[in-house]
DNA sequence: TGAAATGTTGGGGCG
DNA sequence: ACGCCCCAACATTTC
């Protein structure tokens, strides 16, 4: 399949294939296709914008395909983050005088059921970069063409198309900073495109599912603290953006660290569904770094800042980097998703226990600052990254648990679970990716709550039954003398457990298995 | 986007 | 006054 390369605005394969006549209806043109996918967008959306202007009437369409289709089928907090997104996105297109069509079923049968039924001369989406998808488009594309729709594809989900991007040996790129520099000095992102204003209805809409009938949200009712977390959406996608550029972007160098205090942008989720894309981003950082604006309302030019374009530097541009970074190597290598990049690594002498496992996605390790970290997870379906790298390490070093053990569990867990960033960072956290943490760097989860949780503050919140203890033993109740701890009302082993293993031991464990695997070469 | 061990330095207490 | 020890503070090395 020819992949669109295209960032200066709206272009088309080309490669087309022979469009086939068809008779046409007289009173109404044919109608165009939107196949909405992790796009549920209207502003900015390539695909979207071109079904409109095919200038017939619309059919927006979702097609929920259960069994995943060889991907990875998103997991229970995906299910319910989907599910409210499409509510959002169904009433914004129907605000447009338009509706979203939802069906289920194999993607091909369902688009190609969806095709005949409506006469439809166009369909558009968005492409998707997860290899098994990819495949699998490349083989949809062709099959709908022969059923006499023309097809149209863009790339819309990331600021750099990874196919041709090689490094000066000819080679994809395998370490985060000249990958990114490499980016930066091409990139020019045009500017985001606008929602369509309307979209035509067709004079009959086909049937739709009812979303309820998608059941995408949980049986038993578990997402309340989702729910008390989250309004999915676009329309809160570009509030949030609104709101962390204006109150802290200046502080994230410094409180982008700290899971007790909000200094995130917390679009994670939003991103990973298109309900904004990466191009709007890059454009409201830009804009805010060239503009500042004046007591009276005006804005102006910076002129000591206009034009300058050090905002690319900027930390929060460089976590959208890693963004891109992760979707390249899941690109060239598209076996990450399982198996560890450095090959050497599915020799390490990795155990299974079953009940330090389960200890974990509990957050009943006995170390405050992981447990946490895990809770928050399991509540919200969201975690603070420098817990996530404290959780991972956790995981995988002291515990000795396959990273594979921990791309499930997120990827059941996280509303913002996408592949290849979940891919990346466990095989970051692993030791055993790109440009990865070398194995040794072994966190250790008291020093990392000490540091990055300084006054306990995010430890009480999620662990309440320790939130007596002061700020000193916080992070280690194993440590708390006696008395303190039953002035705090904690029996260890009983109201909060004892540590699973011992940090310290358990480190001289992990090193002992990585010089073995590094002797046997 | 580490932590722990080891090395170095310099100030202060003390004989 | 001086050497010695201790140890904190910081730097470097190692995993």
């Amino acid at each position: 399949m020819e992949r669109v390369a295209d960032h200066a605005g709206l272009r088309f394969p080309r490669r087309q294939f022979p469009r086939v006549k068809q008779p046409r209806a007289r009173s109404q043109p044919r109608p165009a296709i939107a196949w909405f996918r992790n796009d549920l967008r209207l502003a900015d959306n390539r695909a979207l914008l071109a079904a409109v202007r095919a200038h017939g009437p619309v059919i927006p369409v979702f097609v929920w395909a259960p069994d995943g289709e060889g991907a990875w089928p998103p997991g229970a907090a995906s299910c319910w983050w989907l599910h409210q997104s499409l509510g959002e996105l169904s009433a914004a297109l129907q605000a447009k005088g338009s509706r979203l069509i939802l069906r289920a079923g194999p993607t091909l049968d369902t688009l190609r059921g969806l095709i005949a039924e409506t006469q439809a001369a166009l369909i558009c989406w968005n492409q998707r970069g997860e290899p098994r998808l990819r495949t699998r488009d490349a083989k949809l594309e062709p099959a709908l063409r022969a059923s006499g729709c023309e097809v149209k594809t863009f790339c819309s989900s990331l600021l750099h198309e990874p196919a041709n991007t090689k490094n000066q040996a000819g080679k994809p790129f395998q370490v985060f900073t000249p990958f990114w520099k490499h980016c930066l000095d091409r990139l020019e992102p045009s500017t985001p495109l606008p929602a369509p204003a309307r979209l035509k209805a067709p004079a009959s809409w086909p049937t739709s599912l009812r979303l309820a009938e998608l059941k995408l949200e949980p049986v038993v009712n578990w997402a309340g603290g989702l729910r008390a977390a989250w309004q999915p959406g676009e329309k809160t996608a570009l509030k949030r953006l609104r709101s962390f550029l204006q109150q802290r972007l200046a502080t994230y160098e410094v409180e982008r660290d700290r899971p007790d205090l909000a200094g995130t942008s917390t679009l994670s989720p939003y991103l990973h569904f298109g309900e904004i894309s990466p191009r709007q981003i890059w454009h409201a950082l830009q804009e805010q770094a060239g503009c500042v604006k004046a007591t009276r309302g005006k804005v102006f030019r910076d002129s000591s800042r206009a034009g300058s374009s050090s905002w690319r530097q900027s930390r929060f541009l460089t976590e959208l980097g890693w963004r891109e970074f992760a979707h390249y190597l899941l690109y060239h290598f598209p076996d990450t998703d399982s198996a560890p990049l450095r090959a050497e690594f599915s020799r390490f002498p990795w155990r299974s226990e079953a009940r330090w496992l389960r200890a974990w996605q509990r957050g009943l390790t006995g170390y405050p600052f992981v447990d946490a970290g895990m809770r928050q997870l399991w509540t919200t379906g969201w975690m603070h990254n420098r817990v996530r790298m404290v959780v991972a390490s956790f995981l995988v070093k002291d515990l000795l648990i396959p990273w594979q053990e921990g791309t499930r569990w997120f990827w059941d867990t996280l509303v913002d679970a996408d592949l290849a960033q979940n891919t990346l960072g466990w095989q970051w956290a692993a030791g055993c990716g790109a440009d990865a943490a070398p194995f040794f760097r072994i966190f250790n989860p008291v020093t990392q709550g000490e540091k990055f949780d300084p006054a306990g503050t995010y430890v009480r919140r999620w662990l309440p039954e320790i939130g007596r203890l002061p700020n000193q033993w916080i992070h280690k109740p194993y440590a708390a003398p006696a008395e303190v701890l039953a002035q705090a009302s904690i029996i260890l082993g009983e109201t909060y457990p004892e540590p699973i293993v011992s940090h310290s031991s358990a480190r001289e464990v992990a090193l002992e298995a990585y010089a073995k695997l590094k002797r046997a070469g």
